[in-house]
DNA sequence: CTTGACCTTGACGCAGCGTCAAGGTCGCAG
DNA sequence: CTGCGACCTTGACGCTGCGTCAAGGTCAAG
């Protein structure tokens, strides 16, 4: 007869690991010798092997009470059924790696590839490391209150628009602007270029917006991380004048303040 | 400002989660409201945003709050890490789903595909369903107590020994003469061939077992394991008392009581 | 004013054991 | 005979990442 540490070892488990499966019912306990000890034969050894190989594959334990009981047939189900269990396991492993693959650095994080190739573009080009991650925390939040617009623009827009040469430097320019004083004509210089470029793609931008229930609340969120220094402030005012007097609107705009009222 | 539960539905989380990362340091506890409420703003959008993302790339969360703080080489040598984390598990899951493959049946849990072959044959052979789960679990227990006597076994010899069509048919009789009188002759019989087979394939048989160390209590528990009726223990004398008399012993005969003390 | 949907803190539950703690036992050496 | 170290016993807490009550306060709408 055996002791539970022996049993234990031969089965290449804890004592701890079988006094559990007693305690969850997996194995009945064994009788015990005198002075209280438990004592394994044969079949525990049997049966704990049988349990043992089961969990090993990562079987739930109270799986394998009913498995250890069920017919042949029954156990067959089973197993299939723990083995489709893994499979999904393991697509969201794989899932896992491919956005672990995907992040590569802080940058990319909560990003998809081709705003994080931008944002981490915009940093190389020396613009100032905290407007940049502003810029992308700005992207972020984009992507969370509006996922539908954000979809929507990468499919359809992006390639054409994130790509374009010109956005980049306007981009550029935009993080150099921030700390400018809101009356420079490099200010006013920039918000023409930029109303210019909206005007182009007017369609993209707008249609994308309509995917999304707008809200008021996610707005205010918005222009409150981009409300930040008075250049952008004022540069923001200007574009939607200049929008505006070009006949275009959206209600996003209602949230900006006007560059008459700063006046 | 939001309410937790629009912070937690706007980036896909629970409110529970968002408080839990509070109480873990993974977000700062932030303001309340007149009536306690917490109200979150932008950058706790983007922050859990961040949080989450890493979460659900199956980061541990202490670790999580350290690559936030990180500088960027860090993060990208953290990831890196947990990559190789995430490697590990998919090779464990495939691991896994082989030996589930293996596993198929009940008579295939814990055995090796030959001597599950073996088992499976047996049972369609039309054999006592119960002698074939007693000698299933034989080999289970042998395994276990024995694990280098099985593999040497197992690589050397079993192929052609458990494949030889006459095993198999001494097999068949032995699991149909269980319950026979011990003083059948074809327990006799059955003693004769099993011994002739065993001096022929005697060199495999006991290397095998010179690779663990025999021990008293194990030997024991196989012992007990096979004496249950009869004709068996009957068989068994026999067998040990034919190969001594053909000048064949192992340590392991002793505990077979002898054939000569049954009468 | 009443609902129903939120919010608050506090506490327990889940899997599968690992890991003390405090005490009793076994077997062997001196 | 006595120690000593390695076992055994039960009981209880710890870990991860939250889910899920419970018991109470609050908010917005009808």
């Amino acid at each position: 007869m055996l002791t539970i540490g022996e049993l234990a070892s031969y089965v290449g488990v804890t004592p701890r690991a079988v006094r559990f499966y007693h305690q969850r019912g997996l194995m009945p306990e064994p009788e015990r010798d005198a002075s209280g000890y438990r004592r394994y034969g044969a079949d525990d050894v049997i049966r704990l092997t049988r349990i043992a190989a089961l969990a090993g594959a990562g079987v739930p334990l109270a799986r394998i009470a009913e498995l250890l009981e069920a017919g042949d047939e029954e156990f067959a189900r089973g197993l299939a059924a723990i083995d489709a269990d893994v499979r999904a396991q393991l697509r969201r492993l794989r899932e896992v790696r491919a956005t672990l693959r995907e992040l590569g650095s802080a940058d990319r994080l909560a990003l998809p590839p081709m705003m994080a190739d931008l944002v981490v573009n915009l940093r190389s080009s020396g613009a100032d490391p905290e407007r940049v991650d502003q810029y992308r925390d700005g992207w972020i939040l984009n992507r969370v209150l509006y996922p539908g617009a954000m979809d929507y623009w990468l499919a359809d827009g992006a390639a054409g628009m994130l790509g374009d040469p010109s956005y980049f430097s306007m981009l550029v320019d935009t993080m150099r602007v921030a700390d400018l004083d809101p009356g420079d004509p490099e200010v006013e210089a920039l918000a023409q270029r930029s109303a210019a470029w909206i005007i182009e793609n007017w369609e993209v931008q707008s249609q994308a917006l309509e995917l999304d229930q707008t809200d008021a609340t996610k707005n205010r969120l918005l222009d409150g991380h981009w409300r930040s220094t008075p250049a952008w402030d004022h540069l923001s005012a200007r574009i939607v004048t200049l929008l505006r007097a070009h006949g275009l609107d959206r209600p996003e705009f209602d949230g900006v303040p006007s560059a008459e009222a700063e006046a």
